[in-house]
DNA sequence: TTGTATGCGTTATCAG
DNA sequence: CTGATAACGCATACAA
């Protein structure tokens, strides 16, 4: 492939001439300029971005760590970066988590090898201190999902608290006094946060929640259709679903569906995320509209900033780029007869 | 950020006994080594990617270039091709390329300029001699989705006409006879090739099916919706709805259940795909399998194993790696009565 | 306006 | 077993 100096020498000039016509330098002839790039053309040149990176200490590259792709959340996430990096013209390194420590620390150390200083990594599993850490040394690190006081300047992450409390109250307001929560039983914040919330609210309406009322599962579909199963096994009672996420509040009417009750008219069920499968399911998911996307964008500008002026993080440490979740009214709710 | 330069210093040896450690050379003593390691842990030294991709004249890294990371089908491509990476321990840069000639070329020549010599592309709108170029100049050039004869042995494809096939022989065994087709608008062979087969199959058949039962729209949800309205306002007769994909089948038995017709009993829907959706929605939507994930995976390990034996491509300069769908039957297909 | 020289962090080829 | 040293492709301070 050719290089600046297979370029220098076919246009007879030097290396120097040619690296200025290739980033716009000022102080070069019209002429001069005009012969290199019609030159740099024809011999099909493109600068290498490892030369420049290492020259300038800098990538030109937007890291991001997220669980996994096929999850149709984390894709909307990615799309969300992927489509500011592509705006800025820089190019996104992707890499994924799993939801595991080591892994997730591992995303983040290859990241690094490639000197890109700035990316926007969803960890769960990583304890804060370590994230503090990193957070610290790298200065275009934003923590997207999670929020971490002392580094809250970085963190780009949702209110799940609230959104549990919402989710709750939209029931309470439709008469819903018994209620079954299809939780996930992994062991990170969001669904602790979310049952928070949920428990907050019912206990500020009087509303009590049977702890056997609440089903911990895996966060999908076949989680939902499974702790569904279990509560309707165990004969529990409630006419109010609350989802921990909308493929779990899906599995959930699956088999409330299957089992010959009807959604919403005997029971009703709320989602979580307000993913493209909530728009498709039958009844369609009243869920809450979780702004990943924009959430994304955000986090991807500010990562680039940050990354390409520091300071601008320095004088910004007080803030923090909270956002809250919103009711998406469709059909699997009513009003309890 | 320390380099080996540092670490030399820090243990008094010299840059080359560094790398020897770093890269497990051999010839080094068992205590330097051992000493040399454990400065490296506490300065945290990472070796500089960019740093050996120039000197190694390769990057160890995989270019992925698909449409959309919001497209769930993409999101799985995507997905496969990174679980191979991972494996291999190679970085993922991706870039989008959202079927524009030019922006899919732009996207390819950003991967070119981190020379990257391994990466699968996903390309609808470049031309086949661009892409046949492309595929000489880049040992690992992987193609998926498509076909070109000059270059089948970097092709990962599906058959799409053997789908069309498929799908409507399908539906001609359980008796069907009057057809509808719900397909994409977009100028790329998918479409075409699935409605060749379609045709293919009905010819044989015998059985006709009027061009105007056959609506285009955009390959979404919403397209589904649309084509299908316009197929009932126009009065089309038929009992079997062919999907270019899931996302439009879903969107078309969404109108046919909204006006009343019930799926499968009245009118029976077929999807193409497989992606999660054709599980969530109902029905549960009968459609085709498309391997993706496992072309995806495929394609990545190919990439990588040319772009590191480019020798091992020549040999297989007649191979190429077709798949063919599977019918996965679900709920929305009924024999007609 | 153009050219020369140096260094970015690493690997590899030599000597020692 | 270990150490100099020359690349890799590029940007830039300094000369001319």
């Amino acid at each position: 492939m050719a290089t600046i100096k297979d370029i220098a020498k076919a246009a007879g000039v030097s290396l120097a001439t040619v690296s200025r016509v290739i980033n716009d330098g000022p102080k070069v002839g019209d002429k001069t300029r005009a012969r290199i790039k019609t030159i740099m053309k024809e011999m099909g040149y493109r600068p290498n971005a490892n030369a420049r990176a290492l020259v300038n200490q800098k990538s030109a590259s937007l890291g991001v760590v997220i669980a996994e792709l096929a999850d149709p959340f984390f894709a909307t996430l990615a799309h969300g970066i992927e489509t500011i990096a592509r705006k800025k013209n820089v190019q996104v390194l992707l890499s994924t988590g799993s939801i595991e420590a080591k892994t997730e620390l591992k995303a983040i150390e290859t990241l690094l090898e490639h000197r890109c200083e700035a990316m926007v990594v969803h960890s769960k599993a990583l304890k804060d201190s370590v994230l503090i850490e990193l957070a610290k040394q790298i200065p275009g690190f934003i923590l997207i999902n999670r929020y971490i006081e002392e580094i809250k300047h970085q963190c780009v992450w949702l209110d799940n608290i609230a959104g549990g409390q919402l989710m709750a109250n939209h029931m309470l307001k439709l008469g819903h006094k018994k209620f079954a929560v299809v939780s996930s039983k992994y062991q990170i914040d969001d669904p602790y946060q979310r049952l928070d919330g949920i428990r907050q609210a019912l206990i500020k309406a009087g509303v009590e929640l049977n702890e056997e009322n609440i089903e911990y599962s895996s966060p999908d579909q076949e989680g939902g259709e499974i702790a569904m199963q279990n509560l309707l096994t165990r004969g529990a009672d409630f006419t109010a679903v609350l989802g921990y996420n909308d493929a779990m509040a899906a599995g959930a009417m699956t088999t409330l569906l299957d089992q010959g009750y009807h959604v919403p008219d005997d029971i009703s069920v709320i989602g979580y995320d307000d993913v493209l499968l909530s728009r498709y399911c039958r009844p369609k998911l009243t869920t809450l509209k979780y702004p990943i996307e924009m959430m994304a964008s955000q986090a991807a500008e500010l990562a680039l900033s940050f990354a390409s002026q520091p300071n601008l993080r320095e004088s910004n440490k007080d803030k923090t780029y909270k956002y809250t979740p919103t009711i998406i009214k469709r059909e699997s709710v009513l009003k309890t007869r």
